[in-house]
DNA sequence: CCAGATTGGTTCAACTATGAACAGAATTGT
DNA sequence: ACAATTCTGTTCATAGTTGAACCAATCTGG
């Protein structure tokens, strides 16, 4: 009946969601340019930034942590090691997993990378205090939480509208 | 010289910045599988929000609005216009330029999915208070507005390392 | 000890997105 | 008036990502 229910564009929840979502994409994108020099795209940063801090971890696990599908990483991370950024040794207790490390010449190339990142970062945000930059932070790190347990509860929001049936997925 | 310059794990714009990042990624995820009843992805939603609120559009200035090529809209529209859900009607002023506009059919799937899209928002950021999410929409829109015209003054971030040569792009 | 189920990784077909090359329409400058 | 340029949209080859099917190694339970 209510097609015309208020639409949420005078949200505050919604349009700042929406800014956050803008911005994102937008520094992606910068990112990407900014990142060329060293002949590697976000999605490889993202793989070389996890080895670093967590050098030994197979690929299954980083697949899990990147949210990305296992096959991307059997496609990404060959490619890779062809250029010398990493190794993959096999595990000798079990001989399925592959443990992921990188070399000297890929903890290199991460550290330039994460310099150019990180730089971005500080300039993207310059405006920002330190309390700023914490509160967002603090109310994003509660988004990721309650959208990374979505099996629990989901309940308590269904009851918004009429017959639109959010279903839950299969 | 400096490979160990101190490592921005503890800078509050870096860290802070992963987690918006990872949110979003989530957030994604999880619209997607939310919109997946609709038979829609969010880059259809993108599209049909901006035809709402934004109808008479021509293909060029969507694809600016929404930072995508020109060629991918040349393949996502013909496919929601056979859908029935747009019409691109030809401009009489100008022969080169296709109108879009929203069907009846599309403007009710629309407000479909933007009810899904608000609902999740809404569950999602429940925890964070009106004050906090202007905030948030705050700092986004101005991380956004640095990011945007990025040719006037990206000059005083370029003396971070020796010799990368953070050339720009072509 | 062995059959069945599970897990880590690879391969493959399908889909999405991009940029370059293109064709038609409009604008500009002489 | 007309050649050159610019602008809109399309097409095509390419690259990236995914899920399903698959193989090999491991684990589980008789």
């Amino acid at each position: 009946m209510n097609k015309n229910q208020a639409l949420p564009w005078d949200s505050p929840r919604f349009h700042n969601w929406i800014a956050v979502a803008r911005a994102c994409q937008v520094m992606g994108l910068t990112l990407a340019r900014a990142l060329q020099p060293l002949d590697i795209k976000p999605p490889h940063l993202d793989i070389l930034v996890n080895l670093f801090r967590t050098p030994g971890i197979s690929q299954q696990d980083l697949a899990d942590k990147l949210l990305v599908g296992r096959s991307n990483l059997s496609m990404l991370l060959p490619q890779l090691e062809k250029r010398g950024l990493l190794v993959r040794r096999g595990d000798t207790q079990d001989r399925r997993v592959l443990r992921l490390e990188l070399t000297p010449e890929g903890t290199e190339l991460t550290l330039e990378a994460i310099a150019i990142q990180s730089a971005l970062i500080d300039r993207t945000m310059k405006t920002a205090s330190t309390e700023e930059c914490n509160l967002v932070g603090d109310v994003m790190t509660r988004i990721i939480g309650e959208l990374t347990m979505p099996d629990a509860a989901p309940d308590a929001a269904e009851s918004l509208e009429t017959g639109t049936s959010v279903g839950e997925k299969a």
